[in-house]
This record gives C-alpha cells, structure tokens and sequence, in this order.
RNA sequence: GCAGCAGUAGCUCAGUUGGUUAGAGCACUAGUUUGUGGAACUAGGGGUCGGUGGUUCGAAUCCACCCUGCUGUACCA
C-alpha cells in the first residue's frame, strides 16, 4: 500500500474491490442481453430484491455472538443487524415466503444483480461480482432440473461458448449414496474425502472455464421462514467468471462504436461544427466535437487515443466551400466531401 | 485459516562485501512542426525503494513484526 502524502484521499481500492472498464462491461452487457432473451423465451419472470436484507433474513443472524457471521458486510441500524446479500438465493427465499399467497406456484422467476463476500479475495474472486440467478420454486419435478440444464446451455452457446468448451455435470446424493454402499465406505470423514476428491477431478476437467456456476434443490430454504411447502432448484452463474472466460477466447470480440471527431479550428466556427455533429448524431454516428481547445496535433492524438475511426477537419477554408475534409484515422486517407455525401462516406468507413 | 514465494516511478524491472543527490525501458507532459495522430529527436514531471521499529557513522540492501499480492492447501450459506 502506498502512503498519501498531506492527507490527500487514497486512490487505492477497499480490499477484493476492482475497477470495471468499457472492455469487459460489454462483454458483460453482451452476456446479460443473452441471458434476457433466453429467460423470457424459457417463462422466467424477472425480479429485483434490495441490495440489503435484515441479516437473519438472510440466515446470517447467530444469536450467541453480537454481530452477524463473518463473510457478509454489515451494519446495525436501530438496533436490527442489516447485511448485503451474499447471493440471490436467500432473498428469494425469503420473497417467496413473503408473498407466498399472491406467487403462482411454481414460481419460476430470475434475477441478475450484484452480491457482496466478505472473504478473503483471490485470483478472479473479488468481494463484490454480479450474479445471475433462475430458479423453480414449488415443485419436486426433475422436470425443473433438466429445463434449467438445457436453459443453461442455451445460455452459454448464445454466448459463444461450443458445446466442446464446456460441460454440464449433473450429481445427486441419491447417486453417490449408493455408490459409497457399493465400495463400502462408512465412515463420514472418508465420505467427505471420497466427495471432496470427485469435485476436485470435475474442476481440474474443467479447463479453461472453471468454477463458473452452480447449482442444485434446496428443498426446505423457504420454509425456514414459516410453514410453506416450497422445494425448489435453481442455478446461478458468476457472470464476472464468464467475462472472463470468453475474454480468453482470442475470436471473441464486442464491437463498439467510437466516436467521430470533430476538430475545432477556431471557436467562432462553432455553429458550423454543431451542424455537422447534428447531422452525423440525427443518422445515428457516434460523433463528437473535440471537447476543448487545443492544437491540431492534440486533437489527433486525442481521436487516436480514443480509437475514434474517422477525424472530420472543418477549417477555415473547407467551411467556405461547404466541404469538410474527412481523414481515415486507420489508413491516413484524406478526402474532400461534400456535406451531404459525409454520413455515406462516413458509414463506408465504419 | 495454514504454508511457500514476492513487494523499487503509472507499467515491466535493474540496483551484493551496507557508502555521495536511487536507475532504465515503456507510458505521461511540453517542444522540434501556431492545419494533421501512430515514427524520430530534445527537455520535463513523477519514488520518504510496501509500512513500522531495530542494528549501524551510514539501510532499497541486514534483523523483527505488520500490510498487500501470487501459488498451494483447508473451509464455505
């Protein structure tokens, strides 16, 4: 950590906090739009909890110490413990519960939205992520299971993940039971050895794309808030791990248009840029007048910085013939257009 | 939580018997070019060498503790 010097404000992060810039927020757009597509298209209503919930709605209320278990951010406030939700699942619980009469059973409903660990962060798992969460609340059909299944490989193909690039592993205590009668182990350490070791060889399969969601029946969460019979099964995707994981696929790109750049020559002429900007916006280019007053050269830099594809000079001259000079910033190409050929030409370079 | 390794400029790193004012490349800023970006050249800004304490005439360098990061391992609603 470095120290600030005069007590100015440290630009350092909290803890297992980052910084999330344009390249991967659209990838993360791209992945969320899938995933709203594909949720409308299996029924899935969309829902939003708070950010915050009292912490034993949560289950992380433990009457014997004063404060709510570690792994959650909290505070009191009048005297009630209040906590970020730790994933989307237990206020979903805890919604259900509280609606339990209005809710069409099953309740099949979704949710995205950010979840917040107090854990010790390590490589790709910070304290704050987004979560995608579906689920079935109200019924014990495996049919539920196999359409999340299905749903959400639907998801990660429309992403672009091949079938080849990931795989879906299904297990059930009722499996692994039998199992362990099979081979004879009793003991309840061994089994946990025996679980622990199958984890591991699906996460060490997993190349590439590990850890990356979960799932499974939580058959009594909800009546934990009162006498409801509501077994359910759901499944939930780090979509911050699955940013991160198409990122890694080299063919994998999210287009972005930048801007136009408008170079200003002389604030006088400022009408005149405004006017070219207006027609370029209203044919829906990304444009923009370079925002403030220096030289040429900085102006270039500027628009090859922010990887703007065309420059659009409007000096003195070309203003008096009505012909702005538009130049490619990839090839260095200049070209004398007229006003109204300039969104053609524009979209040609585009 | 436990163990191993690491921390020098925004980034990647040089810097050993402990010795003037701590270096380089890239990046950044300004200029060479007051109408032209990606190249070159010139100049400049930026570090209490992760922190605190100790040893010493003298510490980036040696010692202790702490913080942070990476790796492995354990746990996890």
């Amino acid at each position: 950590m470095t120290k600030e010097k005069n007590n100015k404000p440290s630009k350092e992060l909290p803890l297992g906090f980052v910084d999330r810039q344009e390249k991967e927020l659209l990838v993360r757009d791209f992945i969320i739009s899938n995933i709203k597509e594909v949720m409308i298209k299996y029924g899935f209503q969309y829902l939003e909890t708070p950010s915050f919930e009292y912490s034993d709605s949560i289950g992380k209320f433990l009457p014997d110490k004063e404060r709510p278990d570690e792994g959650v951010f909290s505070f009191k406030d009048e005297n009630k413990w209040l906590s970020l939700r730790y994933d989307l699942t237990a206020p979903l619980a805890r919604y259900v519960a509280k609606n339990y009469l209005e809710i069409p059973k099953p309740f099949k409903r979704y949710q995205l939205g950010t979840v917040w660990r107090n854990e010790k962060p390590g490589p790709g798992r910070f304290r704050e992520f987004l979560q995608f969460d579906a689920d079935y609340v109200g019924t014990k059909s495996l049919q539920a299971d196999a359409e999340l299944c299905v749903m959400i490989s639907e998801i990660l193909e429309k992403c672009g993940l091949a079938k080849s690039e990931y795989i879906i592993k299904i297990s059930s205590r009722k499996i692994t039971e039998e199992l362990f009668k099979k081979i004879n182990i009793k003991d309840n350490q061994q089994r946990l050895t025996a679980l622990r070791a199958l984890d591991k060889i699906d996460r060490l399969g997993w190349i590439g794309v590990k850890e990356l969601l979960g799932g499974g029946r939580y058959d009594n969460l909800v009546n934990n808030f009162g006498n409801y019979d509501a077994p359910a099964t759901g499944i939930s995707i780090g979509i911050d791990r699955l940013v991160y994981a198409l990122m890694q696929k080299k063919e994998f790109k999210v287009k972005q248009s930048k801007p136009v750049v408008i170079c200003v020559f002389d604030k006088n002429s400022m009408k005149d840029y405004i006017e070219v900007q207006t027609i370029l916006r209203k044919a829906g280019v990304s444009t923009e007048i370079y925002p403030g007053e220096s030289k040429l050269k900085k102006q270039m830099e500027y628009a090859n910085k922010i990887k703007s594809p065309v420059v659009i000079l409007y000096g003195e001259n070309e203003i008096k013939l009505g012909k702005p000079t538009l130049r490619n910033l990839s090839t260095g190409e200049e070209k004398s257009i007229e006003i109204k050929e300039l969104v053609n030409e524009i979209k040609k370079i585009i």
